[in-house]
DNA sequence: AAGTGGTCTAGACCACTAC
DNA sequence: TAGTGGTCTAGACCACTTA
């Protein structure tokens, strides 16, 4: 049977108002299952063939949505082991989302200490990044990073409350692992895409106790805003960072 | 026949020594086919069944390394047209190396006026850079770039003499289209991928008066070293950029 | 040895483009 | 209408991991 329209008997498929291609529609249902929390992160997905046969489709069809969503970094794969939810651990996938290094090019993972920690209503600024409404309220804190013993940046986050409910400044401190990380362990909110925008600015009186520089000095500035799956935002996050010693690494376009 | 095999009888995949995934060697093989000019920018390819055969595989094995080249930016397809050499020309593509825009979200294509130009020795820092040998030649210019009639920006290039042969200041001033695409046009070199590093710097009294602001103005200043084929360098660039109106979009992971 | 993802085949039909 | 890339199928065998 060579008909397109096999999946008519699939199990999972939203059979009715299907757009686009299969793995296209694959993708998205997986998505949607991965965002009602039917897998974790961390977890291992059933194994290709099951989920072919559950989405009723071919293997060949099945593995181009997972190779879609592996390079999108939502899953990774690992031969002979199986397929996994990727989870922000310290590993060479830390350096997707942290973007620094010394300029001799040497990398390092940073220190962490929690600065500031509170509970506000949005700002606008705030509820524009994030998509909220009137009266919506936020966490609002910073972290001071350090790598290789020197301060570097200062980061002033905001999450939403109605994600992060009962959030906490002890949990911000005990946290073991980075903070993506403990978005996913604590409050099963994934990162999987960050938009970000850099410009220079200069340190006011705060930043530049914070970071030991003059007021004035001149800093990287990096807004970023970090998105779960279908594009919802989930972080609004503004960096300030010292380049004196270090840097920023660009995107590298091709291979 | 299922025989994994099955390419023995390939014209034009090296039978011998072959190593890693077929379809990695057919990139590879395509690669090399582009770098020895056989196909040149703005081509068609051949028809996929063709490059199949040619290469003695399966039209899916060939499709995967089509796939890679696309994703690198290095082929595009055109469904019912065919596949083509990826040409720099003002497109969408041309904000895949242009990566500046008003902080209002605005993008424009930047004018462009050349300020210097010189053929030189390579400095240590040069050939460090573009991998070259001692007493090495190269060209250096720099070029200021506008958006929206706001001087913004400017780049200061360093190309080998080797790969740009009879370069004059002339050419670069009556270039039609982007640097990159007259790279093409002209010497045949193809950009196919950019390393980038970010930092804060000063701008000294020169870029001061280029850049209509006061020595020691704080600027974003990138590094970039572009490549073609085969990660071969062939330009290195510093751009340092008056932030004061716009902002330079990071990379976006994810989705 | 059993189970996983990784690669590859040899087709089919569909959507789009150019003539 | 012919030719292109886009999608999809239904398998096969390989490389690797785990037990």
């Amino acid at each position: 049977m060579k008909d397109t329209d096999a999946h008519v008997t699939g199990a999972d498929v939203p059979a009715a108002g299907a757009q686009g291609p299969l793995y296209r529609q694959i993708k998205d249902a997986m998505l949607s299952a991965l965002a009602m929390g039917e897998w974790k992160q961390g977890d291992a997905l059933p194994p290709e063939k099951v989920l072919a046969s559950r989405f009723g489709v071919a293997i060949g069809t099945l593995r181009k949505a997972i190779d879609d969503m592996v390079a999108d970094g939502i899953l990774t794969r690992q031969q002979g082991r199986g397929t996994f939810v990727a989870a922000h651990k310290r590993n060479s996938h830390f350096f997707r989302y942290f973007r620094l290094q010394r300029k001799d090019g040497q990398k390092a993972y940073p220190t962490n200490a929690l600065l500031t920690f509170r509970r506000v209503r949005a700002s606008a600024a705030a509820r524009d990044a994030l998509q909220l409404g009137p009266d919506e309220m936020v966490f609002e804190f910073s972290n001071l990073l350090s790598l290789h013993g020197d301060v570097v940046l200062v980061d002033s986050v905001v999450v939403p409350d109605a994600l992060f409910r009962g959030l906490t400044e002890a949990q911000l401190k005990a946290r073991p692992s980075t903070l993506y990380n403990f978005y996913q362990d604590a409050f099963e909110v994934n990162v999987i895409a960050t938009e970000e925008r850099l410009s220079v600015a200069h340190a006011d009186l705060q930043h530049a106790v914070w970071l030991d520089v003059a007021p004035g000095f001149a800093v990287l500035e990096v807004h970023r805003i970090a998105y779960s799956y279908h594009q919802r935002p989930v972080e609004w996050r503004i960096s300030r960072i010292n380049t004196t010693h270090y840097e920023y690494i660009g995107p590298h376009t091709g291979e």
